[in-house]
DNA sequence: TTAACACTTGAACAATTATTCAACTATCGA
DNA sequence: TCGATAGTTGAATAATTGTTCAAGTGTTAA
């Protein structure tokens, strides 16, 4: 759809692949399904919005209402986002009276995010 | 400049908090040049492209012209994907002849890569 | 039952972004 | 020098996406 095999450039690999076994061409590729999953994992967890979400979680259960008055937005942006959060399993939810409790579905996302947090800091 | 702090709802948190001692409210959140880069750095791995160019590099540096054709793609577009991966210092280059080869800046990355992987495949 | 509250949802709009295209630089071999 | 190769770049286009707005659901207290 959006490529023409014929026009690709055909590489020689003169000085940077000297021996016959070039190291690119053995590699097998996952199929696309796996780096799609993989891209939108990281997608979700990549808005500012979504992070600061999840920061709040980290200290336990949050409803929509109190997240939404902390991080200064309204109720439908959070909500939205939450959606978001949870159909990529991140964070789960209970209702208890009129409210909706979120919170983290694993806590696997919070070390990645610190893992973040050390990349960025470096 | 996105919200008019005279509408926000105020939760009274009736059986959600029990307590005088309002959770949320004792948190307070890093600034948001903090989130944002955060939230940047998660968003260039959010991308399937980027995500493939970055598994391509876990085998070692490779010229764009290897990674364009091992991808199917343009490598104009790959040129323009090694750039913001190289703007968020997570490749390098090195010149050697006409080639230009990239590798990972990092091995943070792979460890958090793996992480996501981890995660989808629960 | 009524009103207020907590939250969700779909549509619309604005902003961002990934790829393509065309033109460009730079290096190498002849 | 000339042509071919490897790569970069800016503009344009199409697709995605975050927030707002308005209207909805369901629960609770009066």
């Amino acid at each position: 759809m959006h490529h023409d095999k014929e026009n690709l450039p055909v590489c020689e690999h003169g000085s940077a692949h000297p021996s016959d076994q070039n190291l690119v061409n053995n590699i097998n590729l996952p199929d696309d399904e796996h780096f799609f999953d993989l891209a939108e994992f990281f997608s979700v967890i990549g808005d500012s919005t979504r992070i600061k979400i999840l920061y709040l979680l980290f200290n336990g259960e949050c409803c929509v209402c109190d997240i939404s008055e902390k991080l200064g937005m309204s109720m439908s942006a959070i909500s939205h986002q939450l959606r978001v959060l949870k159909n990529s399993r991140i964070v789960k939810y209970r209702k208890v009276g009129k409210s909706v409790l979120y919170s983290l579905d694993d806590d696997h996302v919070k070390t990645i995010i610190n893992m973040g947090v050390e990349h960025i800091e470096e």
